[in-house]
DNA sequence: GGTGATACTACGGTTGACGTAGTATTCCGC
DNA sequence: GCGGAATACTACGTCAACCGTAGTATCACC
């Protein structure tokens, strides 16, 4: 299974401990060092769709004054999932840092000496 | 400007040498161990986006026989695009894989000592 | 009492990847 | 010499996922 960047950092984010779809959002946002801005659209329709997949798994459902509080935590297959796209992510950066260390040498053939 | 997998698998084919697009679709799945197979409609389609980006460029076509063999090749700002996109996945990696350790660590007070 | 933060729901738009089909030529086997 | 695979590209339709905005509701702050 495949994770795209806003996902991947939704998993990420929920590695740590179990947090409620806010606080994933703003965890997104530090992890990825500002890059990253989930809106709502995004956050919420991701979480339904990791859920579903059994990536993430409701942790629990606070009411704060009337304002629910969802919270998600990984599961077992989420972490490995998230285990797994790191090792495509790094096999993928090596892959093309040694391409284009080819091509900083120049095409062959450069002309010898 | 992010790349996405086939699009990042495209422009490292071509940080070697300039290919035509099938051989593109057969480098591809060889840089990604044969995990990713472009058909036609995502090869030529992303081949047409990254030469409007700017990030590839036509370097000659050549006529086989009535087939047409259109050569690609990598611009400067591809080979920029290409060396981010390569510290975006590293970093990724590295964010990803603190996070995960720490889960396996436990969830903080995990029993003291 | 208006603004901003918290926290979620709902809906519409756009893009990019996917898939298939079609065209045309060459090579190979039978 | 005919069918099928490989080469090489064009054309079109579909779908998922991300994006964005708007809306609801409460609390804190000025």
């Amino acid at each position: 299974m495949r994770l795209s960047e806003p996902t991947f950092f939704i998993v990420t984010a929920l590695a740590g401990e179990p947090l409620h779809g806010y606080a994933v959002m703003l965890a997104v946002r530090e992890l990825s060092g500002g890059r990253l801005h989930l809106r709502p659209g995004t956050l919420y329709g991701a979480l339904d769709r990791l859920t579903e997949e059994g990536l993430l798994a409701v942790d629990r459902e606070e009411a704060v004054d009337g304002r629910l509080r969802r919270y998600y935590r990984l599961t077992d297959a989420g972490a490995a999932a998230l285990e797994a796209e790191i090792q495509v992510l790094r096999a993928n950066a090596a892959t093309a840092a040694a391409k284009l260390r080819g091509r900083n040498a120049g095409p062959a053939v450069a002309g010898g000496w």
